[in-house]
DNA sequence: TTAAAAGATTAGGCATGACTAAATAATTAA
DNA sequence: TTAATTATTTAGTCATGCCTAATCTTTTAA
């Protein structure tokens, strides 16, 4: 029993953890880290992300030049990656152990992710398997941080005739698209293969432990998958 | 992605939820709530925790009398023992699903705890499968709040011969004894029997699994388990 | 090239919780 | 019953972070 500030004198509060991994998530597509790109990402105002800004900066975690946005530096980059694994491996857990829909689980593990303990995520990743993509299709960094390239996915609908593949993430969250893949007992890490594509509608005839099924094109397209 | 204070806005801080379960437990031993015993609980001074009785009192939470000490109200109590339902989950969690020895679990836990969402503690109690005592030995509160009395446990010292059993927890978290359970095969949930008492050195012959073993009186003084 | 618009920073506050030191109650011992 | 000791509260600060309004910078459009 101890108070918050007490537990485990972390590094970086979960605030600011947060402020390093929507840098990140900016960065990564390219997209400059300006404060007010990060104010509407943590429904905050740009005033406050220059406040943080500078915290950050006074801890190494980021370079700022007033005016020119934020940089993660190498220390920086570390930190975010390692909540990005902590997110995306909590999510994992959160959908193939407990049941939940792909879609409930992010507010969860945004909380979650901040938990302090190296030993909790070495043996939570063990336990799930060591997965290598969150149940959006998004890739787990390794514990050395290395992220695998979400590319090495691929939307179900332009899988080739007679390649297998397994179910990895899916494109939309949409309650009504969720129920369906429950109606249709598609699930994450279903092994399939593609039997035939027809053309005329884009649907595509698979099989999944040796039943036949046909798969809407709207359903493949937003499907993901890891052929094998 | 949000800032902390954003989390979905919980009715109560995890800083106040911990002062909650620090007088939580205080009143279960019997001893008054003063604002130098909730101090060394917590690890902070008394003024501070004058400070956020006055807080915990404004909410409603506790009754605050200056010089008289705090008392849990039925929505303190309510939301202390809801949070010692989430440690004690979590706890066995990690010591069932992850791995973890009993003497490694209580700091996790104790920010585990302060994760917001009814649904992951009803999910996780039912992977779990609605365990009633934690690793220690301590009863899990239901749902409902309930707390089924510890004493239901006994020390496994006590039991009669004839009588069969299941390890449910332990009295002491030293390393050595830790260790020694771990040489012994003696685990979690573990059924046994109690075949023959030797009132020469208190030590028991038990059957596990169709084997028989000496357990020594050191050791069954401290194992708790379940009579059937 | 300059003026308006958009974006970012500073200034001034507020809330939460913690800390130290000083003042005040409540206990305990004489 | 009083004096000393111990416990508790108050007063005054500090650190985090967030907010609004005002004041720059930088871009964009005339
Ligand atoms: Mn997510
Ligand atoms: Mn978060
Ligand atoms: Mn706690
Ligand atoms: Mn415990």
């Amino acid at each position: 029993m101890s108070s918050t500030p007490k537990h485990k004198a972390s590094t970086t509060s979960s605030n600011r953890q947060d402020y390093l991994k929507a840098i990140l998530s900016l960065e990564l597509k390219g997209a400059k880290a300006s404060t007010s790109a990060i104010a509407s990402k943590l429904n905050t105002q740009p005033a406050s992300v220059t406040g943080m800004f500078g915290v950050l900066s006074n801890l190494g975690l980021i370079n700022y030049v007033p005016y020119k946005g934020a940089e993660l530096t190498s220390d920086g980059r570390i930190q975010a990656i390692s909540l990005v694994r902590k997110h995306r491996l909590w999510e994992t857990f959160m959908v193939e152990k407990l049941g939940f829909k792909w879609d409930e689980v992010h507010e969860v593990a945004e909380q979650l992710e901040h938990v302090d303990s190296e030993q909790l995520i070495v043996r939570l990743d063990d336990f799930l398997g060591f997965p290598r993509f969150d149940p959006h299709g998004d890739p787990i960094p390794d514990s050395s941080g290395n992220i695998s390239d979400r590319r090495s996915l691929v939307e179900v609908s332009s899988i080739k005739v007679g390649e297998s593949a397994s179910i990895r993430g899916v494109l939309s969250s949409s309650d009504s698209f969720l129920k369906h893949l429950d109606d249709l007992g598609i699930r994450l890490g279903l092994v399939f293969s593609v039997i035939k594509i027809y053309s005329y509608d884009g649907s595509i005839q698979v099989e999944c432990d040796g039943v036949r099924e046909v798969w809407s094109k709207k359903l493949v397209e937003q499907l993901l998958a890891e052929v094998k």
